[in-house]
DNA sequence: CGAGTGACCGCAA
DNA sequence: ATTGCGGCCACTC
C-alpha cells in the first residue's frame, strides 16, 4: 500500500523514464506505480496533470493511441513518428517490441 | 468543501 | 465467443 503522492511521483518518474521510440500502456504504468487496476488514474492525470511530460507515448492495452488527446490521435501519431514510431491506423506498429520495459 | 468526471483494464454473466 | 459492468486515484467545477 503507497501513499497517493507516491503514486502520482511514480507516474511522472516512469513516464520520463520512458526511451524515446517506445511506449507504454496505462496499464502498465499504473501497475508500475502500485495500482494495477488504476488505469483510469493515469489518463486522467494524463488530461489534467503535468503537460510538459511526454503523453503522447501513452498508449491503450492494444497499443492504440488514446482517443482524448489533444489535437486528436493524428497528432499524437504524428509525434510518434517524429521519435521514430510507426503506426498504421492509430495502431503502434511492433507494439509488443517498442513496449517499454520498466527494467530499463 | 463536496461531488463528478476521466485518454482504461480486468473479470463476470 | 461476445457483451456489460465495476473499480482504482487525481484533477476540475
Amino acid at each position: 500500500m503507497i501513499t497517493q503522492s507516491e503514486f502520482r511521483s511514480k507516474i511522472e518518474y516512469l513516464i520520463t523514464r520512458v526511451s524515446v521510440g517506445k511506449v507504454i500502456t496505462y496499464g502498465d504504468l499504473a501497475a508500475l506505480a502500485g495500482h494495477p487496476y488504476a488505469a483510469r488514474v493515469v489518463g486522467g492525470m494524463a488530461h489534467y496533470g503535468n503537460s510538459d511530460l511526454p503523453w503522447h507515448r501513452l498508449v491503450n492495452r492494444f497499443g492504440g493511441l488514446a482517443s482524448g488527446f489533444p489535437g486528436g490521435r493524428e497528432v499524437q501519431a504524428q509525434l510518434l513518428a517524429h521519435e521514430g514510431v510507426t503506426c498504421t491506423n492509430y495502431i503502434v506498429d511492433n507494439f509488443d517490441a517498442i513496449r517499454w520495459s520498466p527494467i530499463q
